[in-house]
DNA sequence: TATTATTGCTGGTATATACCCGCATTAAGC
DNA sequence: GCTTAATGCGGGTATATACCAGCAATAATA
């Protein structure tokens, strides 16, 4: 019948905006999205990536990135410094990322938490078995 | 802790992220992405819809939507007209849009029953289950 | 050392999405 | 019938993302 209507991709898109607003509605208060939080909390774990590093810590692409952080930066949460390097562009969390970081921290993982608890313990397993299933599958071009 | 690195609402959103690009791949001898049939497929279903009933039944911004059929009115998939209401404006299939359509159809089955094969009955239903569970979940703001 | 990669980033352009505001147009209420 | 609401759509602007092409700088090689 290939009733698209129960597309499984567009479903986990829709199932994905939703979880993003939810999460972003959490963090609102700190004046950060959940894109930001994932993206500061990455930088935080590098210490003081390159943009490349970066990228390829939370598998974005370069100029999205790129572009993300110059946000941040615009909000005073990172600062970009020229490394060692000419090219390179290093990021660095500011004090109010930090503090951000840290005072967003519990929100983050309320939305996270209670999401679980509603999900329930199986389902949050299969939730994650199922996700790197799905990443596992998905590399048609270019493996 | 609080690692944002193991967010799921990122994972999630990169899981569909990964999940077009399959698709997309898959569609790609139709010069269609899923997107796209998926669109094409809801106006099949209605028929002869307005923007803001396809904007209903696709859960999309009429906006948003507006400028996707666009889009698909340039390649010719779709046609628009004044409806009655001079306000509105009528979505329908052109000739193209219903073939494309037709012939899309086996190949976005494969894909998606692959994708199902691959994951195994339990944990296929076990994503619809979730799907709906976090979808019912995440109405925070507007309820 | 001089030429040729390679690396790193930016900018342009594109899709997919949202929100809000304004402009028509129609419908409702008086 | 005239004023006021409601409806439908488009445009502006924003985020989040990608790809590609190009520039600048460094490394590698001859």
């Amino acid at each position: 019948m290939s009733d698209a209507t129960h597309c499984l991709c567009i479903e986990v898109r829709s199932a994905a905006q939703k979880l993003t607003k939810l999460y972003d509605a959490a963090l609102a208060d700190f004046d950060i999205t959940i894109t930001q939080l994932s993206q500061l909390s990455a930088i935080r774990k590098l210490g003081a990536p390159t943009l490349t590093d970066l990228a390829i810590e939370t598998e974005l692409d370069r100029s999205t990135l790129g572009r993300n952080i110059r946000l941040m930066e615009q909000q005073g949460l990172v600062a970009m410094t020229s490394g060692q390097d000419a090219r390179t562009r290093v990021v660095k969390l500011t004090r109010k990322g930090h503090s951000t970081l840290r005072r967003a921290g519990p929100a983050w993982w309320q939305v996270q938490s209670s999401l679980i608890d509603q999900l329930g313990p199986e389902k949050r397993q299969l939730l994650q078995e199922l996700l790197s299933d799905i990443s596992g599958t998905a590399h048609p071009g270019h493996a």
